[in-house]
DNA sequence: CGCTTGCTTGGAGTGCACTCCAACGTTTTA
DNA sequence: TAAAACGTTGGAGTGCACTCCAAGCAAGCG
């Protein structure tokens, strides 16, 4: 049933992880690359350069060559926004979407990576904690030294 | 007290927050920049950048003409780091440093740049843990794939 | 029918943050 | 003292992730 699920979802895969609904209009399962736009926040440029470098799939095209989206593809963009934003470099989702379309046998490729970038975003997100109590520091001794102002020159 | 902590250090200033003692030999107070390198993970030549673009003080030079950066220096450089790991952009940075060298008057400026890294510095935070969940989500299903897959064909 | 709006392509351009180069001077080690 | 290691400069180059452009096709509307 596992390695099942993923032939289910069309290749696009989402590798098989429950859906995770977010709010879209789910009456159909094709979007214009506009409308993609509107739920993912990125530019129809990137849309068609993450598609030229395969960081998409091909996109299904209307009769005229027009893209249409699906929901499995937006599912995917998700998870790319997602791991966008932990910094991890292009190439290497492209690397990932690879594995994904190679099939089922890249299961464990797949799950060393995942745990390596997990191991990164916990690094990272210590990191910023250390930098959030420095910033706290700051801004304390600033707070502090305007309050001091304001008491010597009454405002 | 509050306003004279700067002028103290010598207008590189590190805000005037306790010297967070970072292990470094402190028996002078005068490094190379190959000292520096080493102290900061940056290369040579993102140091002579940092200060030809106004990030860094004009650092103080040997009879030579060589760098010699100060303790002061190098905490600076520890903040620039922290700042630089929350994705603030070098221009950004380059503002604060402005402030810091315009003097006592910038305290207001100074606290609103840094509550706003502050606020950036928290939402990143969410998102990375929002992404974690993900990670894990997604870890845990690769992981049972491989027992599952495991248990099919003896290994 | 003409107009506006939206979508298509390959390839060139942008902005950021470095990163390197050549040519040369200085300092340290053998 | 000679060689190796380290330092200096301005300016050019790199890699990443977009971002834009021109030229053209297609759909919907008054």
């Amino acid at each position: 049933m596992e390695t099942m699920a993923e032939a289910a979802d069309h290749v696009t895969d989402v590798c098989s992880v429950p859906p995770e609904r977010h709010p879209r209009p789910d009456g159909q399962d094709s979007y214009t690359i506009s409308e993609v736009v509107a739920f993912t926040g990125l530019t129809a440029h990137t849309l068609r350069w993450y598609e030229r470098i395969g960081l998409m799939p091909h996109i299904d095209r209307s009769h005229t060559g027009q893209r249409r989206y699906c929901n499995a593809d937006l599912d995917w963009l998700d998870l790319v926004g997602k791991l966008r934003l932990t910094g991890m470099p292009v190439a290497d989702m492209v690397r990932y979407a690879e594995l994904v379309r190679a099939g089922d046998h890249t299961y464990g490729e797949r799950y060393d990576l995942l745990e390596a970038t997990r191991r990164d975003v916990l690094a990272r997100i210590t990191e910023l904690q250390d930098t959030l109590a420095v910033l706290n520091r700051k801004i304390d001794f600033y707070a502090d030294a305007g309050r001091a102002l304001a008491s010597e020159r009454p405002r």
